[in-house]
DNA sequence: TCAAAAGTGTTTCCAATACACCCATGA
DNA sequence: TCATGGGTGTATTGGAAACACTTTTGA
């Protein structure tokens, strides 16, 4: 999408019915959250999302779109599936919301944009994964806030995002082997019981300490580095990274995980 | 899609911009074979596809259409990716096919239809999984000839249909423990060695025929049935079919394998 | 010296693998 | 009786799982 034009302009230049949600996966204060907007004026929150610009492929126009939300550049980004419900503008579903934001539209744009938004919409839905630490959530033009948020805490969505969600979550534990969650969604070093946690998290189940270490250093594909000295009053972990080369070849064989 | 209405009337009633393909897979000949389709006068061959009616979703629309190719209703179905590459018209990228085709059309029609398929079309692609044996191939308004065709031996085809394809297996072999290949691509009854051969085509490897066999009956859901008698001079295998019951919970689970 | 967390060892169990063996079938 | 393919038995291996033990850290 571009840059500098505001929406109101841009509206030519997007292939209409067509939408992409995202679910953006981060790993924040040990444990899973998604990035989340809240519609201005409103208790109701979405998904980052956006529209198909005539010259572009959805994963640029998902990655552009991403780029604004985060200020981080070529996030990891899959598709996972798409929405095509008939019952999908934003009028049939959460009018309230609608008229709210329709109503803090220049009034010489509120035609062009409501005709827009009444439209149906066939929407693919993403999944990205980044490293939370090093995001700066942005809202976006129709949004006051923009944070993560816990997936055990989710508030009130709109339209069918909490089951998009669901879907991406689905999505993330049936193709779990081949999906560089380490890469994607850690720093370049971390500690064993953080790629642990995000494990447990997607899987939905707690796993061994000791069993997961071993495991996971039998693949070969960490590099063990300095210790994170912590000041707590116990042993501490080493820092490990990723060796690309390796962990490429497994994840495209698949890990072999749960 | 309506089954009335000639495609040069239906254009009115869908949603520009969208289309759906489809690789059908079929167990035929004792190997996985996928249905495809020889436009009218040409050499070349496409995947079944369709586009979007307004008042219908894109399983609804291919189920629809997968009823027209096969005379099956019901087929199983599963999306795995949209296509959205910029130059992704029947114009662009095959644009002698395309010529022979317009030649076909009726002179008062060839304006509508010739914008129609000059737009960029995204397109959802989808697997089915069908039991070949009660499959009527049935070629459709641009085509001559509709047929299974073994995956080993795929023809020249159109458009991007070869990648579809591949990505299509991919899924079918990432996704292989939450899929029903069993419920799906067989008659009701059906021999231990058939389950195996479908295993074995989409894993791409050959497996043990006797660990093959302990290992689903340990996942207890097949019943086992008469023999089948072939006439063959070795022993009649028995006969099998799937308690669905059971196989939901399995599927849902994911059915670990491979 | 202590508690807490990290890392390693050990034992048990079961699934995966590789074959060998026996059985049924019709020529 | 023979060849062929189906079904079962068995020995070996290796990973999964459970849990004990040792090490490190700073209070």
């Amino acid at each position: 999408m571009n840059k500098h034009k505001s929406f109101y302009d841009q509206i030519e230049d997007l292939v209409p019915s067509i939408s992409m949600d995202c679910v953006v996966f981060g790993y924040h204060h040990k444990g899973l959250h998604i990035l989340l907007l809240r519609y201005k004026k409103t208790n109701t929150w979405a998904l980052p999302g956006g529209f198909l610009p005539k010259n572009a492929t959805m994963e640029n126009a998902v990655t552009d779109l991403l780029f604004q939300r985060t200020g981080v550049e070529n996030i990891f980004l899959q598709q996972f599936h798409t929405f095509s419900s008939v019952k999908r503008g934003w009028t049939d579903r959460d009018g309230r919301n609608f008229e709210i934001i329709k109503s803090l539209w220049p009034q010489e744009h509120k035609g062009k944009l409501s005709k827009w938004f009444e439209q149906r919409f066939v929407s693919t839905a993403f999944m990205a994964l980044v490293d939370a630490s090093i995001v700066n959530p942005t809202p976006d033009e129709i949004s006051d806030e923009c944070k993560w948020i816990s997936l055990n805490e989710l508030p009130n969505l709109a339209l069918d995002h909490r089951q998009i969600i669901e879907e991406a979550q689905r999505h993330l534990r049936q193709k779990i082997n081949y999906i560089p969650l380490g890469r994607s969604l850690l720093p370049s070093k971390f500690t064993m019981y953080d790629l642990q946690l995000i494990y447990e998290a997607i899987l939905g189940e707690e796993l061994d300490r000791g069993n997961f270490q071993r495991k996971m250093m039998k693949l070969n594909f960490l590099d063990r580095h300095e210790k994170l000295m912590t000041g707590a009053s116990n042993k501490a972990p080493y820092l490990y990274s990723i060796n690309d080369k390796v962990y490429d070849q497994l994840i495209k064989d698949g890990i072999g995980f749960g």
